[in-house]
DNA sequence: GTCTATAGTCCGATAGAC
DNA sequence: GTCTATCGGACTATAGAC
């Protein structure tokens, strides 16, 4: 018979949701999570850097998993489409029902601090796709606006698919985002630089001095 | 003879900047800035409601202003160009010289707290936005979208902008990041509505429900 | 596992300005 | 007298050090 009992970590991440759920994060203490998994306070930052971090556990697992198929697309030519593409085709069902999902949400939505760490979170998924691309031989700034942009498109998708029915999918939901987007984006004509400055003119003139562009396109 | 210094606000900002520079952030302690400011830590924390909050002093006040900008605006037809106008129009200078700009980013970004509450605070910037956009009758998808994603292009001039000469622009780095957004957005060929050419058009059918169709594609 | 520093809150008191 | 800014001190929780 062990010592202490296993699966500490486990029982923490439940004590907490639960107690998240049932009383708010700021009226839970580390404390009452921690006796309510039967540890004490010093084997939940063990475990957990602060108390944000146990709603947030696998995160950057995750975060590794996704960079890694960036790193493995066969071809970033499309960098905003290679992010969503990512993002739309791993499974997220596999980190829990929609509705479980959907709470963690509500719970995350109704705290300013996990707001934040979760805007954080995102944000740094968004640095490993802007470091893949470069990687990839994409231009800089390039590679940040795809990843940037691309998870935004993502989480406008992501918001629909946990609202909707079982039915829907989460790729069709991020071809409807890049629609939107694309239907809100000046097309060239609407350039700064129409008429005597072609888009090719304009190309150069970034090219010295504003954002430095690659020749893509 | 007042019995206690005035302008404490101004004293505990000024003492948390230079102890910040020098000797970082998480080494910095409240007692430590108060100290130096020559009041107790209730009175910082009178002012500033956390640690971090003393570098985002008027942020409130920024956001505000930005808001009332969206909701005057003469015409809300392209919504993701508002967003850039206002933010680009605002004499960021006014905020101090772009060396002071560039400490407060370097402080920023060397701390990943400081980093979260300044993600946080664009976060709510876009939230801000949004609203007022969707209270000029956008659509709510695309009120999200360029508030988001306006905010994510001005980042990218911005970053150029701290970086760059004097001479430099924003609103020229804006437009510069715009056209590089226009380039990696699949372009309307690639999309859904194959026959529609203008984007009010785009955004008149999105305004029906645009992420909520299930037969797109 | 215990001990300690820091962050952040609450209440009451006090001095000066209006 | 009222309002505002400050102080003092006691208190809890977080987080890290020993």
């Amino acid at each position: 018979m062990p010592r202490w009992e296993h699966g500490s970590e486990d029982r923490l991440k439940k004590a907490a949701i639960e107690l998240f759920d049932e009383q708010g994060f700021e009226n839970t203490s580390v404390i009452e999570i921690s006796e309510r998994a039967r540890v004490t306070t010093r084997t939940f930052f063990r475990y957990f850097s602060d108390k944000r971090e146990v709603l947030f556990a696998g995160s950057d697992e995750l975060r590794a998993m996704l960079v890694e198929k960036i790193l493995q697309a066969p071809d970033v030519g499309e960098p905003l489409k290679v992010v969503t593409a990512v993002l739309s085709e791993f499974d997220w069902e596999s980190l829990g029902s929609r509705n479980s999902q959907r709470q963690r949400q509500a719970v995350i939505a109704a705290n300013p601090e996990l707001l934040e760490r979760d805007l954080s979170k995102n944000h740094s998924i968004a640095v490993g796709f802007m470091d893949a691309l470069r990687q990839r031989g994409v231009d800089a700034d390039i590679a940040r606006l795809a990843a940037h942009v691309g998870i935004q498109l993502f989480c406008t998708a992501y918001i629909h698919w946990l609202e909707a029915g079982v039915k829907s999918d989460l790729a069709l939901m991020s071809e409807s985002a890049m629609s939107l987007l694309a239907s809100i984006v000046p097309t060239n004509a609407q350039l700064p630089f129409p008429g005597e400055k072609s888009a090719r003119v304009a190309a150069k003139q970034a090219d010295r001095s504003p954002l430095r562009r690659t020749g893509q396109r």
